[in-house]
RNA sequence: GCCCCUGUGGCGGAAUUGGUAGACGCGCCUGACUCAAAAUCAGGUUCCGCAAGGAGUGCUGGUUCGAGUCCGGCCAGGGGCACCA
């Protein structure tokens, strides 16, 4: 077929794969029609923020992703596999400050620099859809919808907690308190309360946390997570008496949530959050609790630190009644580790059955009570100390509860209290709650999309007409002082009211960038209709998306606001369905070593020389040879210095090879560790399929496929159906170490096969080592299309191997005539029996009792029990 | 602190989901080719032992004919925690 043998010598990566996407982009066979009739998938990954430079992340998530497009379109599905960029955020801002660049100009030069490096990575992607979040064309849309949910009633305002910098006077991301300080200031960071806007996900709580059932190709973890953030706990709400002689203002009563009433006899305290209405009005007469209160205000808002922080609290003076019994009145605490947004602000303190409650009453000497005796525990000598008991057991030291099981006296309590009235009311009724709170969208910030809205001082809060978006960011802002610039800059918040036309202000809020990210895969079905956010025909077709793959940190809060993005699409008209991703994926991060200089400065691994002599690994600097520490392999980031650039990586190997290793090394759910070994290992393995490739080029196979083929032959048939078999079903579910473990497995065995055919070819080999490496390229193109490209060439044909069908299994090769099972004696193994492949039991078992090693072991005495496994095993109990 | 995950040779991992532990790759060792090196090719490589054999999947206890896999208790590492994306 060639002439020239010699040019298998060297693949030339850097060469053949700008040649190839060149060949690929001028037929663009990537560019996906919407009315294309086959079967459709959408393959998606986790669209990147435009930092400026691709990292491994990207590589490993994007090549994933690929691998799963190219195998869908070779099975004949018509594919979607779009690229956009979530494109604002703080990152952009924090550049304006540092490096006085407009964060326009810097998002879209990133933009720019990154979409080059990800052609040069060879993923079939479809860029004409290509969205970028800050662009007024996407986020027109946005506020379009924002629009639709405020008439939908799917969106409020109300109070909430911001990290407040007293010195900037701005608000600060939980990334920008630096262990309570504000990171630029070095203020000690405070808690204030703002006026914001909210999309009443909890509205959805209910239908989001029962629709995770039927999400069958999501992770369990990820479920489980999301269960658990959504939280829903059955409890009860419980109105406590109050001794009015203790309030501030004769209040009567205090509401508490609880999901243990059956533990309401081990009361030792009530506890207020810091802003409950109770304890306000109880510091409006207490300095002292006003400045505790002040106190607790000096603290960020994040939920590790409310949660880490020392657990304070203050007695109020006030005295609650307990429900059971009015002689017994419990005191009342504001305390810090009590939040306003759940259940009622209020709680009451079980100290034996909670920890936090037990570390509290031990600081502040309210001892505890045990109400729940463990099972084979003597109530009477059962005490608590340090550790709180929440296991289960029955009731003791309860008067009625006592001998019930927890849920029997959960029960009990419940009735009791719902039956009992306090002024025509019940004192109690159950209750529904979740954990899941409003996801509050306002930021203080400038590079995010304008929330459309107008407040006017007459007409209230008024809803920028339709024909009037986008409210575009104007361009003109200085970033010269701390806060939002939209708040500073002279001219764009005034205008008319779109109502009353009198004098008005623009919100000046923006949306959190979890809004932009909530609907893109949406857009990214029609991102051409320019009149409405989507095409509701072709978003419905196209959705849900069949494979969405990216990180794990992903796993609840984008996940779970894109899940409540749909629904809220879907109620205001702009999709037909709920759940916008039916498969989900989640692949681990790219990790490597950290080195360390004697100095102790971290250094980066391009200038690290790494030796190996037996299992000792030693590391010097390649600039002076001056030993370097290796220290723990942690995730790539520039602060540790152990990154790798990919761009290094595509200029030394080539695309395919990075590719190649990526997917090789570890499961995809799992961290890589990047090697410069495991790469060159890669990178050898791309050669050696030149080469054999070139040696099958050079093989002349008869026209027509022969009728028999020799058992050389029909090794080799067989060895290529095995991979073809093995490799879809793994690549179908993302299995892609596997699939390459069966790649470099055949790859062994057509080589042997090669080695020993040499130069006389009789025509069965010669069809079968033909067939095996048009097999062979189509397996490995997924993963590497560049070099399937110039290998699918050389074996003489004229399509590309990015638009072949997948290869047809033939299943008949896949049988083989016997079977060797592993024999066990007492669940050890000690033989090897070879029967029929359709050997019955009693077959197999009287082979299996026929061998010496087992005849050994009996020593002359029958077997307890011979254990068949059909196709598995045979284990003989003596 | 709370929720979730992970732990197997010198290293990354495989194990048909309760049935031969260590596929495949990296590294290392031996040999061939070479003046030499690289590349390539052939062979070996869990540990202890000359061998027969024995031990072995973070630790610990259990269920089972049989446990890396299931259950209980620990230890270590990682992800998330609502304004990083």
């Amino acid at each position: 077929m060639t002439a020239d043998p010699s040019k298998y010598d060297r693949y030339n990566a850097r060469e053949a794969e700008a040649r190839w996407q060149r060949a690929w982009d001028a037929k663009g066979i990537f560019a996906t029609r919407n009315d294309d009739p086959r079967p459709k998938y959408y393959v998606l990954e986790m669209f990147p923020y435009p930092s400026g430079r691709i990292h491994m992340g990207h590589v490993r998530n994007y090549t994933m992703g690929d691998v799963v497009a190219r195998f869908k379109r070779a099975m004949g599905n018509a594919v979607l596999h779009p690229m956009g960029w979530d494109a604002f955020g703080m990152p952009a801002e924090n550049a304006a400050i540092d490096r006085k660049v407009h964060p326009k100009e810097w998002t879209y030069a990133n933009i720019a620099s990154m979409k080059k490096q990800l052609q040069s990575m060879g993923l079939s992607l479809d860029w004409a859809r290509e969205v970028a979040t800050c662009d007024p064309s996407y986020y027109k849309h946005q506020q379009k919808m924002f629009l639709d949910f405020v008439k939908a009633g799917l969106v409020e305002r109300k109070k909430s907690k911001v990290n407040w910098d007293p010195v900037d006077n701005t608000v600060l991301a939980n990334e920008q308190v630096i262990d309570g300080r504000g990171w630029r200031s070095g203020a000690l960071v405070e808690q204030r309360e703002l006026i914001q806007w909210f999309f009443k996900i909890s509205d959805y709580s209910e239908d989001l946390l029962n629709a995770l059932d039927g999400l069958e190709r999501w992770p369990d973890k990820v479920r489980l997570m999301q269960k658990n953030w959504i939280g829903k706990s059955e409890g009860l709400l419980v109105r406590f008496m109050l001794d009015q002689a203790t309030t501030p203002n004769k209040e009567s009563e205090l509401e508490i949530f609880t999901t243990r009433p059956d533990t309401l006899f081990g009361a030792k305290f009530m506890a207020l959050a810091p802003d409950h209405p109770l304890a306000q009005a109880a510091a409006a007469k207490n300095p002292k609790l006003a400045a505790f209160i002040e106190q607790c205000r000096h603290m960020g808002t994040s939920q590790q630190e409310i949660d880490t922080a020392d657990k304070l609290g203050f007695d109020t003076g006030i005295r609650a009644v307990h429900p059971f019994d009015p002689s017994w009145t419990l005191p009342v605490y504001v305390a810090n580790f009590i939040l306003m947004d759940y259940g009622t602000g209020a709680i009451f303190g079980c100290p034996a059955h909670d920890q936090r409650d037990l570390d509290f009453v031990n600081k502040y000497g309210l001892g505890n009570t045990p109400v729940v005796c463990p099972p084979n525990q003597d109530p009477a000598t059962f005490v608590i100390t340090d550790v709180a008991y929440d296991g289960d057991g029955r009731m003791i030291n309860s008067r009625f509860l006592d001998g019930m099981t927890i849920d029997e006296a959960r029960e009990e309590v419940a009735k009791r209290l719902e039956r009992s009235t306090a002024g025509n009311r019940a004192v109690a009724q159950r209750q529904i709650n979740y954990r899941l709170r409003d996801w509050g969208i306002s930021r203080q910030r400038y590079w995010g999309c304008p929330i459309p809205i107008v407040h006017c001082d007459k007409c209230g809060v008024v809803p920028v007409p339709a024909k009037d978006l986008p409210v575009t960011l104007p361009e003109d802002v200085s970033f010269d002082r701390p806060g939002n610039p939209l708040d500073h800059h002279p001219s764009w918040k005034h205008v008319a009211c779109p109502q009353c036309a009198g004098p008005a202000r623009r919100e000046t809020d923006t949306m959190d960038t979890f809004v932009d990210s909530s609907w893109y895969f949406t857009r990214f079905t029609d991102p051409w209709n320019t009149e409405a956010p989507t095409t509701p025909s072709a978003a419905n077709e196209w959705l849900p998306v069949d494979q969405y793959i990216g990180g794990i940190e992903h796993a609840i809060l984008h996940l779970l606001y894109s899940r409540f993005f749909t629904r809220a699409m879907r109620k205001t008209g702009h999709v037909g369905l709920d759940e916008p991703f039916a498969g989900l994926f989640t692949q681990g991060m790219v990790v490597h070593e950290t080195y360390r200089s004697k100095s102790g400065d971290w250094v980066e691994p391009a200038s690290v020389k790494v030796e190996t002599a037996g299992d000792v690994r030693s590391a010097t600097l390649i600039a002076s040879g001056e030993p370097v520490e290796i220290g723990s392999i942690e995730k790539m980031s520039k602060s540790k210095k152990n990154t790798i650039d990919p761009d290094d990586i595509i200029a030394d190997y080539g695309a395919d090879t990075a590719r190649w290793f990526m997917l090789s090394d570890s499961p995809p759910e799992r961290d890589v560790i990047w090697s410069e070994e495991g790469v060159k290992g890669a990178s050898r393995f791309v050669q050696r399929l030149w080469r054999m490739v070139g040696e099958i080029a050079q093989v002349t196979a008869p026209a027509e496929r022969p009728a028999d083929f020799g058992p050389a032959a029909l090794a080799v048939r067989k060895a290529a159906h095995r991979a073809l078999n093995n490799v879809s079903e793994d690549i179908d579910k993302l299995r892609f170490n596997r699939c390459i473990a069966h790649i470099y497995d055949f790859a062994n065995a057509l080589s042997d096969a090669i080695g020993e055919v040499e130069t006389a070819t009789a025509p069965d080999m010669a069809w079968a080592l033909r067939e095996a490496g048009d097999i062979l390229v189509r397996l490995f193109h997924p993963m590497m299309p560049h070099l399937a490209e110039e290998c699918w060439a050389a074996l003489g044909h004229k399509t590309l191997v990015a638009t072949e069908a997948w290869p047809v299994l033939e299943t008949a090769l896949l049988v083989e005539n016997t079977l060797t099972l592993p024999v066990q004696i007492n669940g050890k193994k000690r033989a090897d029996v070879t029967v029929p492949r359709d050997a019955g039991k009693e077959e197999i078992e009287a082979a299996v009792l026929a061998l010496d090693a087992v005849i050994k072991a009996l020593d002359g005495k029958s077997p307890k029990k011979v254990i068949v496994v059909p196709q598995r095993i045979v284990n003989v109990v003596a």
